[in-house]
DNA sequence: GTTGACACGGAACACCTGTTCTGTTATTAT
DNA sequence: ATAATAACAGAACAGGTGTTCCGTGTCAAC
């Protein structure tokens, strides 16, 4: 039932199904494949499409119209990443509840090879220089994912309980003392004792955009 | 038409949409969306619509059947930009040739509200710290567009003739000289002869993507 | 109190859509 | 020649589907 040659009907039929659905994100119903293959009768094509099922090239949906899938149409990857606000150093970052409903206007789509699963992440844009040992600067923007606790070596951000201000450090937890150590290799470290910090999540790529030309 | 606050309905009904479509890669009729939505009537469902295709989050196909489409994963919204090589501070940025053909494993993609048209792009890893005064690190991407040319304050990638190094800086031509200005702030520019910088690209966007925990 | 916008329900209509049935034509095997 | 099969056309049907019209209730403004 999986393999056999198809005809050339057939290879038009899968090629048309392709584009239409390139073009308009749904699939066709037979009669639009019938117009774009110059088959007249939705029969034929029902006829074909069945064929083309029984190679396993599609998958039909009994009585639902445009009910075609194609077996080769890779998962969705983008992934929408709601813009929940913005990081002051003065300000604890605005961690977003579990499940916000977020304006789907004010979120950046990235694919799934960058930002993996993508459940929970959240957009900060960053105002202000005082990242700038992170190499983040004004204007761009930190994905992040929600998370209390961080493993040495994580980029996180973390609210300094004494001088009251959030940054950006790589996490360590070593000798009953926490370094943050700066992105920047030029720069100094920070000791603290781990009552004073608290981790808010962890950085999971930056961006940053320049402005139009 | 673009800009208001969406309903916790149109919330739902969207969210509905992309779980339907995720499931079944086609798009749900008004009568599965009431169904899964808990909405008795098509009217309602259709008025619910017209709002999100007022804000811009859906595309309506008229009186097509699953006529529904996601803004947001519209394909013509992805472009691919081809990752073509390394950037050293020791050697010329590899700028490619115009339809050089590339691999498209080798590529990243993104939407096209982040890099507009995306015509002649093209990504480079940088390797080293040497970037770090425009707060670009090791094993940052920069997408870059090339152009020999720079306006002031673009933030351009430049050859220097004689110190025969590559280096990301905001460029500025004044008094007949061309200032080099650091991205981050408590830098010092440099000043070159115009003679002596070769402008290679544009940086368009720059992207940072942590190590996977 | 009246008005108007907003969100929703119900019903009806016309068309779309998948399905099925009966034929027709060309090719190939017997 | 005859039969079998593949590929197709046309028509008809039942139910799906988008659209539209007419209601109801709520809520805030005036």
């Amino acid at each position: 039932m999986a393999k056999s040659t198809l005809s050339p009907r057939q290879h038009q039929v899968l090629a048309f199904i392709r584009d239409f659905l390139r073009e308009n994100d749904y699939p066709p119903t037979i009669r639009e494949i019938g117009l774009g293959c110059q088959i007249s009768s939705t029969s034929v094509v029902n006829y074909n499409l069945k064929k083309l099922e029984d190679d396993g090239l599609i998958i039909r949906s009994l009585r639902v119209s445009r009910g075609i899938q194609l077996t080769e149409s890779a998962p969705r990857n983008l992934v929408p990443i709601p813009l929940v606000g913005r990081i002051f150093a003065s300000e604890p970052v605005p961690v977003p509840d579990a499940r916000a409903s977020f304006a789907p206007d004010e979120a950046i789509n990235l694919t799934r090879d960058l930002v993996g699963d993508g459940a929970d992440l959240f957009a900060l844009e960053v105002r202000g220089d005082s990242m700038i040992d992170a190499m983040i600067g004004n204007g761009d923007v930190v994905v992040m994912k929600p998370q209390i606790q961080a493993r040495n070596g994580d980029l996180v951000a973390v609210w300094l309980n004494d001088s009251e201000e959030t940054t950006l450090k790589h996490f360590y937890l070593e000798d009953g003392r926490v370094r943050l150590q700066p992105a920047n290799p030029t720069m100094q470290p920070i000791y603290a004792n781990p009552a004073n910090v608290r981790v808010q999540g962890k950085v999971v790529l930056v961006l940053r955009q320049m402005k139009a030309t």
